[in-house]
DNA sequence: CGCTACAATTCATTTTTCGAGAATTCTAGT
DNA sequence: ACTAGAATTCTCGAAAAATGAATTGTAGCG
């Protein structure tokens, strides 16, 4: 074995800590407030910190402080740092038996048709593990991913990153949803203005949404309203009050309350066909709850097929 | 943007260090030595750690302490957050312009012929840094970079990890080397005894080595005597005084002052064939002094092709 | 130009944590 | 039972971190 050599250039979490709050929030007092304690101590740690490193990482100005070379290249190690211990105490923690939380973030979409079913199996089968699902577009998804929020999470692909690993988990035919007196596409195109029809979509990040602009531009809408909804009932709903159309999974309108009142129109396989996934965070340690939690995943994979 | 979750089950770099001294070591007293501490403050760490995860870390015997199945899983965070904290200050410290310590590797051989001019090409075009050099076996040398107490390493292909990046560096020609008299393979095998000659090789770990021991098999001479020396010159001085016979690289041979007093047998290709590899690290920041290292190298290639 | 508001820093003080050393317990081996 | 090696417990002092108040510094404004 290679005699160890003592570069004692280590620096503690908390320090980066501190400082990755400072980064964050712009300024000392916010940072201290954010980590419930007071300016000075904030100044301090960072202070030293600073000498430690032996460089200025913020470079200070009467309203606040903001991050300098050498800061910009810290910065990310904080969330490494931290996603790396918690990580620790959760792998030594864990001996096998799937439990303790676990924390899975999904599309609105799949939450709604998908998960039920799954979440169900999983829950019978580890009981002792505290799931909690969050729902949100699937950019966010994948920041919350990245940087050790979720577990896991189901987004829309495709995703490449070198630090995820990706399971195909279900795949959607995309329809787009209108009031029901409109019959078919021709018919959609005739009765709204040049423009276009409304489109409703999620908030910004969605994947349906942006490919729902696509679709438009391509039919010659590109300047057609736009209209964010928070919730699938409410873009549904507002759908068959013929507010305007949207994007959505066949099997979500199938299943929605309000699937009398709309028509879905079929679109060519390049734009109907999109595979959800699952991604979690390649690095290290797959928690023993995680691992349970795909052990349901693929045993359910005769629905993918179905 | 997700709201952040606070889950408090991070842990100090500085506790998982003691945690991991005391594994090392197997024992709360040789490891309060190591780090220069006494014994109490070590037990207190290490039942502070404890507390804190929530599941006992060691086994107490009279002897010592050896890691329960929760230990064992913690270990190897404990280097991997070493050497992420130790990075994080480096990427911070580390401008763009090459400078500060660079710890590189190399099995003997390597060092002997390949390097001298490399070495001196870099320091001409960065003086700046502190470049240390560390003659190791192979194996030695790939457990070295991958805990991070070398920044890379010429190592003996082939070598396949996830957590390294590999670049090929030179390759070499291996021919078995034995005292002058023996002018060819023929005349070597039919003039030592029935056993084989003596096999001259450096300690365990060294890639050549393995190699040899092949060759020796393929040779019917499986159960020849076996000779460990530490030095290159030293090697070369036995075989010219027909202690024994080695494999080395052509080229070392060649440069050996020695060189009219032995001679080289060639081999098969399969058996002369290989590449020496430079090795780092994958995950994250790549030093600019390394950076700039590896610049020097891929400039030299034409040694390479020559 | 001085005043105000906001923000970082400095400083004195308190609190908490950490480290040292001595005493104690525990256990295997004799 | 005794001894030696090893971990733990306990107390005390020192170092480090947190606190709160006072200070400095700067942009915006009358």
């Amino acid at each position: 074995m290679l005699p160890s050599q003592k570069r004692n250039d280590a620096v503690e979490l908390s320090d980066i800590q501190t400082f990755a709050a400072v980064a964050r929030t712009g300024g000392i007092t916010r940072a201290a407030e954010e980590l419930n304690t007071v300016q000075s101590n904030v100044t301090q740690r960072i202070k030293a910190l600073e000498a430690e490193i032996g460089t200025a990482l913020f470079e200070r100005h009467s309203r606040g402080m903001t991050l300098t070379g050498a800061g910009k290249r810290l910065l990310p190690y904080a969330q490494r740092m931290a996603a790396l211990s918690r990580e620790a105490v959760l792998a030594a923690r864990d001996d096998g038996e799937p439990k303790g939380p676990l924390s899975i973030g999904s599309m609105e979409t799949t939450a709604a048709v998908r998960l039920p079913p799954l979440l169900a199996d999983f829950h019978r089968r580890f009981p002792a593990v505290r799931l909690s699902l969050r729902t949100s577009p699937t950019a966010d998804l994948v920041t919350g991913v990245l940087e050790g929020m979720l577990d896991g999470a189901f987004v829309a692909g495709p995703v490449a990153h070198a630090d995820l690993t990706v399971t195909s988990a279900f795949r959607e035919e995309l329809v787009l949803v209108s009031a029901r007196r409109w019959a078919s596409l021709a018919e959609l195109r005739a009765g709204t203005p040049e423009s276009g029809p409304t489109a409703l979509a999620f908030r910004t990040g969605c994947t349906y949404r942006q490919r729902l602009e696509q679709i438009f531009v391509e039919f010659g809408w590109p300047s057609a309203a736009r209209f964010e909804l928070g919730t699938l009932d409410g873009m549904i709903g507002c759908v068959a009050a013929d507010m305007g159309v949207t994007l959505l999974p066949r099997a979500v309108v199938e299943r929605s309350a309000m699937n009398g009142s709309v028509t879905m129109h079929a679109l060519s396989p390049s734009h109907a066909r999109v595979e959800t996934l699952f991604i979690q965070r390649r690095a290290g340690h797959q928690t023993s709850a995680l691992h349970g939690f795909l052990s349901c995943l693929t045993r359910d994979d005769d629905i993918i097929a179905a």
